[in-house]
DNA sequence: TATTGTTATACTCTATAACTATA
DNA sequence: TATAGTTATAGAGTATAACAATA
């Protein structure tokens, strides 16, 4: 029996966790990476389109669409930054956050459930190896 | 600061394999898929294509394709099955074998890449742990 | 009737290039 | 000249539906 590659573990361990996020995430009409954008633009420092797209290493175009659909979905506000007028400063609305609160909770149990057949200090130990191997965003 | 997320660090650590494997296999004019579909099917047992599909978590359209393209670069075979002639039997040929013996050293090389900054004890962990996060193939 | 392989088609996610406005 | 946001567009990768051949 030839063991499983590192490669298809790795992405069926990826796929079976957007699985139970996306599960979690669909009674507050987000999706995970939504979600994502979302927990970011909650940040005390306010931070434009192109700050948000680097820390999620994601590109820049790819922000206007999800930025987009947060928007309709009246979860986050464009507004210009005071200081320079290129930038959109993005930050959640009331209803941004209300939708955090929630929606956070839901993935701390999709996360635990993914997680379910691992003792607690495999499950630590699997976030700090992983931790080690993805490189922190540059910039 | 608010630690990364699982998915995130998920989704990257397997952007970044992906793309070592990938930097790994072109001068044999592979791609990692094409590479996993071709050592699954370096098997005793014959395999029809949606054996190999299943056992890899990808559709049986998928699958048509990629044997398409492994069929065209001389890598396997079709022939139909004796016992049953709704399915193919594909099988590398005498060059995919001798593509996958030196495609297995530039993979087991990549994902030692992958793992450098870690333990041997600590690489062998999180094999193990992924290899009980993702359920075996069904059937 | 059900299964295997195939084709046509469409959808999602993502990136590249070019444009606008600001700096 | 360079940067931030945007738009148009195209490329992967994937899946669904319908068909042909066979069971």
């Amino acid at each position: 029996m030839s063991r499983r590659r590192l490669g298809y573990l790795l992405k069926h361990a990826n796929l079976r966790l957007t699985e139970l996020t996306g599960a979690a995430l669909e009674p507050y009409g987000i999706d995970g990476r939504e979600f994502a954008v979302l927990a970011l633009l909650d940040s005390p420092a306010p931070m434009s389109q192109l700050d948000a797209a680097r820390r999620l290493g994601i590109d820049r175009t790819t922000m206007v669409a999800m930025v987009d659909a947060l928007e309709r979905k009246d979860l986050v506000r464009r507004r210009p930054h005071p200081d320079d007028r290129r930038k959109n400063v993005v930050e959640p609305t009331e209803r941004g956050h209300e939708t955090l609160g929630v929606a956070r909770i839901a993935v701390d149990a999709a996360e635990e459930e993914f997680l379910s057949s691992l003792s607690g200090g495999d499950a630590g130990l699997l976030r700090d190896v992983l931790e080690r191997l993805v490189p922190p965003p540059a910039g």
